[in-house]
DNA sequence: ATGGTGACGTCGG
DNA sequence: GCCGACGCCACCA
């Protein structure tokens, strides 16, 4: 019942993480603000949670609104978030994405 | 039922 | 720019 409606969150969720491109970034405010969701990020991160280990869902590449993150520490080792930004060219420091504005990938503007 | 928590974000001060 | 309040909504004790 409610974990269909779940599933389907998820689904659309994960499929616009999917599209982000190696190497850039989008945050869990503009996922769910292009989902309709208006401003409840959290439920985005929710999400994320649910998939946090899972393969296919480059969840590495969704960091808050500041480029933090603020979600390394699902990632088992907590190091694992930022080695995998930076395995695809991103400079991390102090738990945040450099030149963070200009690898920002926002689906509401480059999604069609 | 209720209050606290959280991979968040906006707004005031 | 930092901090606190508030909005958000599912989850858990």
């Amino acid at each position: 019942m409610t974990m269909e409606k779940h599933a389907d969150f998820f689904r659309d969720v994960y499929q616009i993480v999917k599209l982000v491109p190696k190497g850039r970034v989008t945050t869990y405010g503009a996922i769910g603000e292009y989902l309709g969701l208006r401003s409840s990020a959290r439920m985005v991160g929710w999400a994320m949670h649910a998939c946090a280990t899972q393969e296919g869902v480059p969840a590495h590449r969704v960091v808050n609104r500041n480029g933090m993150l603020t979600g390394k520490i699902h990632f088992g080792n907590p190091m694992r978030m930022q080695e995998l930004l930076e395995a695809e060219g991103i400079e991390v420091k102090e738990d945040k994405v450099q030149n963070f504005k200009h690898l920002l990938w926002l689906p509401s503007k480059e999604l069609l």
